[in-house]
Formats: structure tokens, C-alpha cells, sequence
DNA sequence: CTTTTGCATTAGATGTGTCTAATTTGGTGT
DNA sequence: ACACCAAATTAGACACATCTAATGCAAAAG
């Protein structure tokens, strides 16, 4: 079994693989867990003894097959729990990712296929995030675009919300932005900052940080219910 | 914080307390736990500097009121997991103990109280146990008797079934006996068994062992519904 | 081609929870 | 009253995850 904590770190490298490219750095690692460098030897020493990463001295780290599907198990408990937690608990979207973020570590198999089944094997978390399937398939994350990469006048549907900052989340869906939102870039401002329409009518304006993790795409046809479907 | 260890024995603790009596020697609890007696020792040490239990060099330990709390807040996180567990996912009662055993140190507060709502601040686990309040009040196990105390003819209802014992649950509730089963005491066998016979019409023989931790009452009037209701 | 500098690693310590082996204690039996 | 025994404690070690301080490496700057 992996302790708590080498599945937080292999998460981490998993996560840092997927934004910027391989090896990962010690130090990106340690900033990422808030821990020091040589906490961070030590343990990259650990994963490469159970051959979860591949480890190159002085260089970096790259996870194995095996290390990416021990991570995307782990993701898949943090995405099928957030989501879990919001529509059978009733949980707001700002509240679950630190829940889910001490459970993932801790729930059985059982219990994940059990939770799996009773939403209807999910394919998306509260967020918008992409929930890995139960063969552990990597998830392509391809095509995404930015709400800030959009010039003024497109009709965007706003499809995942990459922040976890509960008062941020908060101001969002108060303002009426989460994923399945539909909304129309109304101006971008030189200083930083983009002003969207929803189709409310209200307008919000989103400093770029945001906006930038806000991901869009042109809306599909209108389709029923449930506001998260994508694809 | 109290790490889940520290919670583990004090919840232990608090459980001898109410089958035997206090104070708690260290060897009861080390085989409870199933660790060394210098780990207790060490682990003892810690609670009595937390002030949680109440420690007599060479006698043995005792729950302080705060200890209680604590134990007694554990207890409401295991028993309402195990009701959510079977109620909410679809558990057996028999697989429901291992998975709380573990969750119960790692849900928070917010999680507690909307499981608690969810299922509508129940009073009782599957097993019949009694679920600690919001509040945390003691709970009085009190007047409880076994049905191997019972002699043949006496109309009984079940109300807890002290098993862990996964097989045992299931063979128990396959057999027709869970909490809210009506049942008579056809035989008390001389060789260390019971038979009973339930409404069903069909018999079922139990050693005695087993006997004991099937706790009754006399049946209440006819009541609507669930079945684990309780004075 | 050397020096510098930033990052990574090694060395050594700490706290937690555990163990085995050695010692101490308190009660039991004679 | 004494010796003995069972149980508890102390002593000392280990694995894990972490830290600070010291050292070593490798790539960039001169």
C-alpha cells in the first residue's frame, strides 16, 4: 500500500507532467506540496524504488505507466467524490475540493465503484473537470481554450473552472459562471481585466487570472437538463 | 489535532469502560488493538498529557469528560458512515464496519452534519447500535439483554446485533435475523446453543456465542415502517 | 576555459508510532 | 515476611516524513 502522502506526491508530479512538460523539477515539486527540497529527494527516491517514476539525479522526474495509473486512481476518487459530495450531500462546488482532497486517500474500491454507480458513472466533477473512467484510460486534455484567449463578440459555453479558491468559486457561480454557463465576451479591457454577458443579461468583469482559468467552447446545441454534459 | 492512532485507542478505551469496568490496563487495550505493551505505554503517556484520559502508573486508565467527547464523537462519525454506507450506496450491513472504521478519522465536521441530515438524524447504525447525538451526550447502553438469556417460548424483537464478523452478519441476515426481527426461543439446547424461530416460520439455531451478541426486548406495539426503531 | 551561482543532494536531527529486550513493580502464595 | 510471577515500564532501536545546515553538481556567465 502507498501511504497518503506518496499518492499526494505522485499526484503532484502528475499534475506538474501534464501543465508543463517532463522532467519535473525537486523544486517545483517541494512548492507544489509546500515542502522542502530534500524532503522531496527523499520521497522522488521512494517512488522510484516502487517504480512509479522514473528518476534522473540532478535532473528531474517523469511517472512510470504504473505511477500515472496509480495517480489517475487517485484523481478519479477526488473527481467522483467532489462530485458526490455536491449532489448527494449538497454541498456548494467551492466546498469540496479540500473534502475530497483528505477522503480521496482513504476510500475503498468498493466504495468508489458504489459512489460511481449511484451518479451514473459521471464523466465530469462539479468543476468541469474530466473524471478518469474506471480502466484508468489517461484523460486527454487537449483542445481547451482559455475564456481570456477569446476576442470580444463569441458566444462561449463555459465548460470547466480550473481554481479551487473557495471565494473565487463562490463570487463565480453568485455571479452566475459555472461550466454550462453560456455567456458572450463583451469587452476586453487593456489593463487586464474581460467583461462577459450572460445570457441573464448581467454583466461580470473577470480580472485575466480568472479568466484565464475559465475554459470555454462554442456551445452546442441547446441539450437537455443537466448543464455539465460535454462532448 | 489528534491523529487517527490517538483516536483509535481512546476509542478503544472508552469501549472497555463500558463492557468491563474501569481502570483500563494496558494489556486489555494492547490486545484490543493488537499492539505491544510498550506502545501503549507510549501512547497512554500521550493521552494523559492531552488531558483525555486519566492514567494511574501500574493501575490502568480511565476516560476523562473531554476523552468521552472525543470517543463519543468518533463513535457518531462510525455509526452515521455505516448507516450512510447502507442507507445511501447500497452496503451489507456486513461490509459497512471496515470502511467506517477507516472514514470516521477523516471526515470533517460539515460532512458529519450533512450526512446526519441526509438520512434524517437517525438514532440507530444497521447493527442497531445507538448513534451518539449532535450534542454528544453519553449514550446509556443500559438495560440490554442477550437472547441467550432468554428461555424457550418468549416472544422477542431484535434490536442490536453485536457482531463484526462479516460472515457472521451475513449468514445472520440471510437467516432472517437483522435488527427488528420478531422471533420466539424454540430450544435452549444443553450443548451451547439456541434455536429460535422465526415469523417466517422457519427455525434457526445459533450457538451461543452468537446468542450473546444478539440483543432483544419485548416487542413494542406494531410500528410504521423502518424497523430499527426504538423506544 | 574557468568561475560563479542556483539547485539538488547528503548529513544529521526531530517527532510519531511501533517493536524487542531488559528492568521494575505490585500483588500472590507459601 | 519472603520469594516469585505476571504485568507494566524503561531503554534502545527502527521506519516514516519532515526539517536545517552543509556539501556537491551542472549549467550559465564571464
Amino acid at each position: 500500500m502507498l501511504s497518503a502522502k506518496m499518492e499526494d506526491y505522485l499526484k503532484a508530479i502528475y499534475r506538474l507532467e501534464r501543465d508543463g512538460d517532463p522532467p519535473i523539477s525537486p523544486s517545483t515539486i517541494a512548492e507544489t506540496l509546500d515542502v522542502t527540497a530534500p524532503t522531496v529527494t527523499s520521497m522522488v527516491e521512494k517512488l522510484a524504488d516502487r517504480g512509479l517514476i522514473e528518476r534522473e539525479k540532478y535532473k528531474g522526474v517523469q511517472t512510470t505507466p504504473e505511477g500515472e495509473t496509480v495517480a489517475l486512481e487517485i484523481i478519479r476518487h477526488h473527481r467522483l467524490l467532489e462530485t458526490f459530495l455536491t449532489e448527494q450531500l449538497g454541498y456548494d462546488w467551492a466546498e469540496v475540493h479540500e473534502e475530497a482532497e483528505v477522503l480521496e486517500h482513504h476510500i475503498s474500491e468498493e466504495f468508489e465503484r458504489r459512489v460511481a454507480a449511484v451518479l451514473d458513472e459521471p464523466e465530469f466533477d462539479p468543476h468541469g473537470d474530466p473524471i478518469p473512467s474506471d480502466s484508468l484510460d489517461p484523460i486527454d486534455d487537449d483542445s481547451a481554450t482559455a475564456l481570456s484567449e477569446h476576442g470580444e463578440g463569441g458566444r462561449l459555453e463555459v465548460t470547466r473552472v480550473r481554481d479551487r479558491d473557495p471565494d473565487e468559486l463562490t463570487y463565480l457561480s453568485d455571479a452566475g459562471i459555472t461550466p454550462g454557463t453560456v455567456l458572450t465576451v463583451e469587452e476586453v479591457a487593456p489593463i487586464g481585466m474581460v467583461t462577459v454577458q450572460l445570457e441573464s443579461g448581467s454583466s461580470v468583469s473577470l480580472p485575466d487570472r480568472i479568466a484565464d482559468a475559465i475554459q470555454v467552447r462554442a456551445p452546442e446545441a441547446e441539450q437537455a437538463g443537466d448543464g455539465v454534459t460535454k462532448a
